[in-house]
DNA sequence: CGGACATTTGGCTATATTGCCAATTGTAGA
DNA sequence: TCTACAATTGGCAATATAGCCAAATGTCCG
């Protein structure tokens, strides 16, 4: 049916961003990002991992829709694209206190 | 420092919980059990996946503390612990939306 | 008990993700 | 232009995830 196949690639879409948010480093910027932009170098400095390692989650954030950037001179500042995927945490910390139980 | 290992499970903790839903059958479950709890062999039907493939992803989904189970004769009845988690579709969303501009 | 049914578990292969290093690109300033 | 700095990209090895089949478990009923 095609009804079906539009259902589960709209599931697919979806995982896409859940799976772009589904890392403790990617976590932490995005939480970082929801008090204002920040460069990489920041970010950097917050996961404490290597340059070209927090590159790489930008890029998956990034392609996913959940930040942009911007370059300014030497450096490249991230930004939440939409402001609302903070509020996961709260739920999520629902999930790990009623987990806890 | 103390305070950044602590920082980080709690990072860790919660990306836990997001992996666990970062899946496109992962989702179509929770959405479904949102409308009430379901036996396995529903979530089956609704994913069209091997019956053993659906129970590793509930297993999943379980050990996250995302859903419970209860076995009611021959079938098992899970339903979502933490209603809450529906509210990420909408959030999801709009990223989807956003990044189509 | 024995069989049918619902579900889980073990085992396996294929595929995806992670994170480092090294090399590359882009920018600003001397 | 040359150099330094900020960030990205390519490549690779280690690890994790997905999904199928086959076997095991648990439950009901005759």
């Amino acid at each position: 049916m095609v009804q079906e196949i539009v259902l589960a690639d709209r599931f697919e879409e979806r995982a896409k961003v859940v799976k772009a948010m589904a890392h403790p480093s990617r976590l932490m910027m995005i939480d970082e990002l929801s008090r204002g932009e920040r460069c990489v170098c920041d970010l950097r400095e917050l996961v404490g991992a290597d340059m070209s390692t927090v590159s790489k989650h930008l890029s998956v954030l990034k392609k996913a829709g959940i930040v942009e950037d911007e370059r300014r001179g030497k450096q490249i500042y991230y930004r939440l694209r939409v402001p609302c995927v903070i509020n996961f945490f709260h739920c999520i910390e629902s999930v790990i206190e009623a987990k806890g139980k």
